[in-house]
DNA sequence: TGATATTGCTCAGTATGCTGACTATCAGTA
DNA sequence: TACTGATAGTCAGCATACTGAGCAATATCA
């Protein structure tokens, strides 16, 4: 019987879950209140002014009922603003706020060291290799889970 | 600003949503219905007889709170069972019926087959760094999250 | 022994993620 | 233009994960 470690999908699990813990705890340590989907969605917000929830939800990889939650959570905390579109009237098109943006950049010195604190037991040369497989596997497999990554289609 | 194919938080939530999802889709084709995180606990439950639900989360690494509903469905499936313990009256015995090990054993090509897609884009050498760098993370990260992984007290 | 701390488990509440169903709207075509 | 299929979003329901609180039982130590 194959012991849990050489399992990728017990390793995948478990990594997942130190990353979350160790963001949330490097944000909460920073006086700021937002998880890691919630971190995620906001920034390409900003990057991307206007877009609409199953645009988002592309881009992140997220279920486009997930998103519905999560934007709710930012709306709800003075984030981001949803509208519906002119264009299309079953749309919502997204925007972040002042407030944010203002959240956004002073969160990023937290979100910058929990990304190294999650690879702290790797060389930098380890860490990048990681990332590196972890990108090959995802592509291979992106099209196998229900919320793919989507380019934006402009 | 960093992309989120930098950020390890990111590909690690992708690549466990792949996993998961990879997961599920080959124990469906099987016939079966099981989630990883049932499995595992079921799996660990066949190995160490008799163990109680604490020794059973530090095993896996779940929550203590996690494992509780986990253990429900099991045991509401008729894949295990929950006993009190005569040593400690606290504590709740667990063992596998005899329909555990039966689905057990049948769902084992399900899981290995699952483990071998979530890796399809990685070369078999790729594939063993891959999760020689996530034990490796894995390992110095152990203690940041709510659940560490635990040896069993024997 | 008696007080205190710890441990095993559960529960309420919140946040992802998913399945599947539904409404409203849009787009393509006969 | 009327029909058909696809799309944007939401909702209900289920399964992890976590925080924090609480109960019962055990362990420890003055």
């Amino acid at each position: 019987m194959k012991d849990n470690n050489d399992m990728p999908g017990h390793l995948a699990r478990r990594f997942q879950q130190i990353a979350v813990a160790v963001f949330l705890a490097e944000v909460e340590d920073a006086g700021f209140d937002l998880t890691p989907v919630q971190y995620a969605a906001l920034a390409t917000i900003k990057a991307n002014p206007g877009l609409d929830q199953v645009t988002l939800a592309g881009l992140i990889a997220y279920d486009r009922t997930t998103i519905t939650g999560v934007i709710d959570r930012l709306v709800q905390k003075g984030l981001a603003e949803r509208r519906p579109s002119s264009r299309d009237r079953r749309a919502r098109e997204l925007e972040i706020t002042g407030e944010g943006r203002r959240t956004l950049r002073k969160i990023t010195p937290a979100v910058e060291s929990a990304q190294r604190i999650m690879l702290r037991g790797l060389s930098a040369k380890e860490g990048e290799e990681l990332m590196r497989l972890l990108r090959k596997a995802i592509a291979a497999g992106n099209e196998l889970s229900r919320a793919p990554l989507r380019d934006a289609q402009v």
